[in-house]
DNA sequence: TGTAAAATTAACTAACCAGTTAATTAGTAA
DNA sequence: TTACTAATTAACTGGTTAGTTAATTTTACA
C-alpha cells in the first residue's frame, strides 16, 4: 500500500520556519528581521511561527542553538581524526574555513552577534564560543607543551582565525565587486577559493608558531 | 561685558544628535535604533532628527561617513611619520589598534556592516575600506619588493589584523564575562590591554611574514 | 465511525516606527 | 522696533511590527 500523504507535516513545518529564519535573521539581522516577511517566504500562517516559537527572540535562539552547535559537532568530529597537535590545528582551520563557507549564514550571524558582545542571546552565544574556543586552547596548549608551538596567547589566536575567515566568507561579493575597478591596483582574492585561503592561513600561522621571536 | 547667552546652538544641536547616533547605531544596529529613542537620548524633539537629516539612512551615512573618515586620517597621518614598510606595518597595526579601542563603536558598527557585505551603504563602506587597504596593501608590497616580507597576500593579512583587532574589541566584556567562571580553564586575555594585544600582534605577524616556509 | 487533540488559518490588536505638518519661539539685521 | 529667517516643538499620519484570538481543518486513535 503506497505511504498516505498527508496534507499536514508539524516536523517539516516547524524545520521550514528554522532554515527560512537562518536565512532571513542572517541577511537582516535580529532587530531587522520581520515575522511577517518569514511567515511569507514559509507561505505559512505568520501564527505558525507563534505556534512552534514562543516568541522572536525564541525562535532566534532556536537558530542560533541550531548553526553553533552544527559547528562544533563539525569541528569536535574532525578533529578525532588526528593525534598530534599540529595536525589538530590544521584540522581546525581547515574545517571551520570549509564549513564557514558551506553555510555562509553562520559568518554573518556570528559576526552581528559578536559586534555587541551578544547583545541578543549573552547566554548561548558565551556557551558555545567557549566550547569551541575551549577545544582550540587545548591544541595550543599541548603544542606548547610537546614543543611544537612556541609563545601562545591562544585567545587572540583564536580570534585571528575566526576573524579571519568569517570577513573572507562575509565579504565576498564586496571583493568580487571590487576587483572589477581598476582604479586602485589591488588584488582582492576575489577568485580565491577556501581551500586557498585555508591552506594560506594555516602556513602562515604555523610559522608564526615557530619561533619565540 | 559677557559673552551673550543663546538658548539655540544649531551646530551643536547637530552634533549632539551624530554623537548620540553612533552610540545608538553601534550598540543597537541600524535595523534596532530607533529614532524616538535617539531624539529623547538627545532631549531634543524628533523633528530635530529630520531638521538635520534627511532621514534615518542619511543619519547614519554620516555618522559612518565621520568615523570612517577619522580612522583612515588618523591612520594616513601616522603612516607618514616612517620611512620603511617594516616600521609603517607596525605603526598601521598599532594606529588601528589604539583607535578601535579608544573609539570602541568603530568596530561595532565595522563588523556589523562587513556581516552583510554593507547591506545599508554599500557604495560608502566600499570606498572607505577600499582606501584603508589600499595603504595596507601597498605597505605590503613596498615590503616584498625590498625583501623584507616574503610570502604577501594583502587581502587576506589585511582581514586578518582587522579580524583580530575588531572582535578583540567588541567581544571585551564577554570575556571578562568569562574569566569569572572557572569550570573550564582558559585565558580569554581579560586584563590584557591594547598594547600588549598589539605588540603580540605585531610580534606574529612579522614573524609570518619573515620567511617563505 | 466518532471524537478529541493537533495543526492551520483569517482577522484582529495595540504598540511602535519613520517621517510630516503647521505653529511657535529665538536670533539677526535693517 | 520691525520684519525676516532659522531653529524648535507638539501633535499628527499611515504603515509596520510582534503577538493574540477564535474559528476551522486535519489527523490520530479508540
Amino acid at each position: 500500500m503506497a505511504k498516505k500523504i498527508y496534507k499536514r507535516d508539524p516536523v517539516a513545518s516547524k524545520q521550514l520556519i528554522v532554515d527560512n529564519a537562518i536565512k532571513l535573521f542572517s541577511k537582516k539581522g535580529y532587530a531587522g528581521a520581520s515575522m511577517d516577511e518569514l511567515s511569507s517566504m514559509c507561505h505559512l500562517n505568520k501564527a505558525m511561527v507563534f505556534y512552534y516559537f514562543k516568541n522572536k527572540k525564541g525562535l532566534y535562539e532556536a537558530v542560533m542553538e541550531e548553526i553553533l552547535q552544527e559547528i562544533y559537532y563539525t569541528v569536535i568530529e574532525e578533529n578525532k581524526l588526528h593525534d598530534n597537535p599540529m595536525d589538530e590545528l590544521e584540522g581546525f582551520i581547515k574545517t571551520y574555513a570549509l564549513f564557514a563557507c558551506t553555510h555562509p549564514y553562520l559568518p554573518a550571524l556570528l559576526l552581528k552577534e559578536l559586534s555587541d558582545s551578544g547583545a541578543v542571546i549573552p547566554e548561548l552565544l558565551f556557551a558555545s564560543m567557549r566550547k569551541l574556543f575551549s577545544l582550540f586552547s587545548d591544541i595550543l596548549k599541548r603544542g606548547e607543551e610537546q614543543g611544537c608551538f612556541k609563545d601562545v596567547v591562544p585567545m587572540i589566536l583564536y580570534f585571528m582565525v575566526l576573524g579571519t575567515l568569517n570577513l573572507l566568507v562575509t565579504t565576498k561579493s564586496l571583493r568580487i565587486e571590487a576587483a572589477k575597478l581598476d582604479d586602485i591596483d589591488v588584488d582582492t582574492c576575489a577568485t580565491c577559493d577556501i581551500d586557498e585561503i585555508s591552506v594560506y592561513l594555516i602556513k602562515k600561522i604555523k610559522l608564526m608558531l615557530k619561533e619565540d621571536r
